[in-house]
DNA sequence: GCACTTAATTCGCGTCGCGTTGTAATTGCG
DNA sequence: CGCAATTACAACGCGACGCGAATTAAGTGC
């Protein structure tokens, strides 16, 4: 555990005044300090640090306390954007997203390459992603050294500390250090994370998860992603790693497992309709469930009974979810979503037949179609959090190792 | 977010301190001082307040350092024992297991009343619970005002917070709050948890996962439980729920839908098997499942059937924890474990099978054949863990209240 | 008996958060 | 226009904390 002291004291408050002001925007020290219930003393100490340090910056306007407004008038404080410029990108199989934000987390440039990176070797897909980052540098009108930190997202296994891609579906080879060859060719920071914890940033800070410091989060898109937001923080495992809910074995028969990925993931609900080539190539494009949606709005029955299908598994894994961390809300975004109702109603039918009953007002469930571009913009959150100074340490090298045995009494 | 003062400054690192002297039992201030990275000052400070309060102790005996001991010998620090009492208890179907501890978790006395509970009404319950906490105080050799916790695990969805009992299958009627009925008859704080929860923490003190910070445990008895440890903090979830593991579906069809707990709880095991008298005499008797072992052996194939198939889907939901959550180690415990490998058998080959390849070395399984007393033990650690000023404050109202909904964009 | 070694305490310093006091900047009203 | 009222913020002093250095305590070795 960390040892408190005098200087962690100071972090910790500094970063609560610092995500205070990122929340609430402009907002006045003496808001601050109801917010924080820190003492005005103390967030004018902070704020006083914070803006030597050209953190934050002072307005002196947009004082919108109601009717008559008396007294001296409250300055502002609002983050200063130009503190700091990150970059955070979405790895998917066929199309590489990528954003450069300000401090506080505004698109400065956003840039989507639609290029399909599935399978191939990694230094082939770290040199599209440098390329990448460097146009939407030069898009947003800056220059690489301008970029403080770079994060990348992307589905599958992530070890967040060593940046080290345990599995994914785009990397042909496990156990690849995507930070190591992103680092090598840029040479600026580099985090990788999974792109569901990036999603859930991204909700958190901006989205459906910004009043709601705990909560769980399904990303379905080709694969099946999980977030866990826990205290404001994400949910962290073994050696850092990130959490996946496609591995979710859906059956108790070992012969006939079935995975929830081979059920409710994008290639699961097109399986058996490969041929139709209008299916393909919009899946090419990104645009694979908006298609579908089409096809079955068509009348085209065997794909209405997969999406049918996907929603049932995906009502059931959410259910299980809400057993296991008993969240108080689960956020559901992705692709996928697109379906809308084809999915959504036998989701929903399954998740009431699911819940327990005990369980049942628990968890509020969220749907949230969101775009590619929050994605990356979630990367680029989770580069930020770090920089606000989270004094609680989320990066820092994997931890002790275990190896599995099975070991008695 | 709790703000940093330096009151919480105090009390974590003083948590800190005697958490240490907790687990490491006799240790001098120089080691605490290494252990805790506090320095000296500090741990001089701390153990002085300690010693004040009357919270632990000091022996001038047992400085073991290696080979010559030159310089002034080491004051040794062990918490002292008569700081407080607690009574745990262990409430399960067919009988009632408490125990007295005292400060440092030992047992004082325990009590096991093999009474079936199943079902009573709650006032019932209580009675019986009063009954078992002053007989076992009596047998401790104390009087019921020296008690400072009282602390109840039972299988089921708790609210720690309010001591509400939202459904457990020990109990008729959903949302009791027993923790009332306790206060009402016996006047003392009482704690009421899930009993997994109570056997995570007793791991975590006494047993398999001392010298680990972040596991999950799972539960195999008449119900199926889960723990979660976090950072060396119980996980929790909305309103400070507890988690359940038996509510887990294992299918991915709503029509097909199937609870874990209909496959791998004791009475799933025996379904089917109600008809011999001797079983159901030995699951009077909580001894069930290694009379259940018993009949394997001595040919009954359908118990052997049943047990490999509740090893299955219990190896298969191991696996689904490990991805959802990606514990360091697993821990087994439970009576259900009886069966030994009729049971760990199919669950070894469904777990190997269905944990995804890069987890593979994620989490260590551990199994854990442990006594009833321990469960009651953990209940115990839980009320010693809130009295030694754990400064996290698991302990609490329930939060915000939150009502289903599906919202959409 | 004296040097040596190590443990534990004491002392002084710097930092933190907080309450109080003082100052700045505005409105309301005569 | 001027002055009181009001409100925001900064400055000062207090007490608590943790830490490093110096000091005291309590042994061993010769």
């Amino acid at each position: 555990m960390k040892t408190a002291d005098p200087e962690l004291m100071r972090a910790i408050n500094r970063f609560h005044v610092l995500d205070t002001i990122r929340r609430f925007g402009a907002i006045s020290r003496v808001e601050i300090g109801e917010r924080t219930v820190l003492s005005a003393t103390t967030v004018s100490a902070i704020t006083a640090s914070l803006l030597d340090d050209g953190l934050i910056s002072t307005r002196h306007e947009g004082d919108l306390r109601g009717g008559g407004a008396r007294g001296r008038p409250r300055v502002m404080l609002t983050l200063n954007p130009e503190a700091a410029r990150v970059v955070g990108a979405k790895i998917a199989s066929n199309r590489l997203v990528f954003c450069v934000t300000n401090f506080q987390g505004d698109v400065l440039a956003s840039l989507t390459l639609p290029v399909r990176v599935d399978r191939l070797p990694v230094e082939v897909i770290a040199d599209l992603v440098e390329d990448g980052v460097r146009r939407c540098v030069m898009d947003a009108g800056l220059a690489l050294n301008e970029i403080k930190t770079v994060a990348l997202s992307l589905p599958g296994i992530i070890e967040h500390g060593t940046g080290r891609v345990r599995s994914s579906a785009i990397f042909r080879d496990p156990n690849v250090s995507l930070k190591e060859a992103i680092v090598k060719r840029l040479d600026i920071d580099t985090i990788v994370e999974s792109d569901a914890n990036a999603i859930t940033m991204a909700e958190h800070w901006f989205g459906r998860g910004r009043d709601c410091d705990d909560f769980v989060l399904v990303a379905i898109e080709e694969s099946l992603g999980l977030g866990v937001l826990h205290g404001g923080q994400l949910f962290r495992g073994a050696r850092e790693l990130s959490l996946t809910l496609g591995d979710m074995i859906m059956g108790s028969d070992p012969e006939h497992a079935i995975k929830l990925s081979e059920l409710a993931s994008e290639r699961a609900i097109l399986d058996g309709d490969h041929g139709d080539s209008r299916v393909r190539d919009a899946i090419r494009l990104g645009q694979g469930m908006g298609r579908v949606r089409g096809l079955i709005e068509e009348g085209d029955n065997e794909l209405r009974i997969a999406a049918a299908r996907a929603g049932s598994a995906l009502g059931i894994a959410i259910a299980n979810l809400v057993a296991l961390f008993a969240p108080p809300r689960v956020i559901l975004v992705g692709s996928t979503l697109a379906l809308g109702d084809y999915l959504l109603d036998s989701l929903r039918v399954a998740f009431a037949k699911a819940i327990p009953d005990p369980l049942k007002n628990v968890a509020q469930i969220v749907i949230d179609e969101v775009s590619d571009e929050l994605w990356a913009r979630g990367a680029a959150a989770v580069a930020l959090g770090e920089l606000y100074g989270s004094p609680w340490g989320t990066t820092g090298p994997a931890r002790r190792s275990t190896a599995i045995e099975f070991s008695e009494k």
